[in-house]
DNA sequence: CTTGATGTAACCAAAATGGTTACATCAAGA
DNA sequence: TCTTGATGTAACCATTTTGGTTACATCAAG
């Protein structure tokens, strides 16, 4: 509730979350408790499970139950990218074809797909390769340096 | 209604409503309505008419009214790439930031926001570029292809 | 057992996305 | 001048997505 844009922060978030753990590991700390990230991220801590959930399932953070339960990393933040926590969180494409199917019997409403399909396809990768190239050790730099 | 994807399908719609108008005009219309292209589409004319509206102030096409109504290319198919489509048409960035202000009093609430900008920055930037490979004459070509 | 956290379902509010109806406006041509 | 067929746009609605919230069963250390 900010501006006019839509698009969604879970990726935001994700890194958010991930960088918090890392840091507060790398104090000395074994575990972080989704409460204690929620606080950072201003949000209520099921919206930080929800997602640790996904991460946790895509390899990239684990958690321990019972008394001292928490999350932590399953790799160090430098073997982390933002390429690995976009594809543990995110559905499906940025772009979709028509909702509808266009008209068959038309050459543009028959051939508009595919050719579509080769552009956005195009398009995911080159936006791939670009979250591919910050980890979130490199996340991490920037946020410290902005102290 | 059809996968469990999330995104927008403007760009198609917009990208598919261009070239059928440019295809139109090849074979020598002056115009074309708003009801044909839904036609094609498989849409509501409206919903056509809003896109050619942005379409219209980013100078990408051109209406006419009266009798004889309709729209028509303002430049070429080949001088229409699909990132000035995609410009003319979305609003908003591909990843926003959080949407509640993060914790400031903390180190990686604080300096996340910045850190994340530059890398959506970047990544904007990708997408882009990987748009403006594409014009719309290649789309119809790849459309024509596939016939 | 007690305790404090995870894991997850369920529900809700707000926003985005498209579809639909309605109608004022325009300009060519009869 | 009037008829006509289309644009331009407001208004409303249904569906989906996105996040926030409550609730509660489950787990494991001490």
């Amino acid at each position: 509730m900010e501006s006019d844009v839509s698009a969604n922060s879970r990726l935001t978030i994700a890194a958010h979350t991930l960088t918090w753990i890392g840091l507060y590991q790398r104090r000395g700390h074994e575990v972080a408790t989704s409460e204690q990230i929620a606080t950072s991220v201003n949000t209520n801590p099921v919206v930080i499970r929800r997602l640790l959930a996904k991460l946790s399932k895509a390899g990239l953070a684990d958690s321990r139950r019972g008394a001292g339960a928490g999350w932590m990393l399953a790799r160090d933040l430098a073997a982390i990218t933002l390429l690995d926590v976009y594809q543990a969180i995110e559905p499906g494409p940025v772009f979709a074809l028509h909702r509808a199917t266009p008209d068959p019997e038309c050459v543009v409403g028959h051939g508009i797909g595919p050719a579509m399909t080769a552009v956005y396809d195009d398009v995911e990768a080159a936006l791939r390769r670009e979250l591919a190239k910050t980890t979130l050790e490199d996340v991490l730099r920037d946020v410290l340096k902005a102290a």
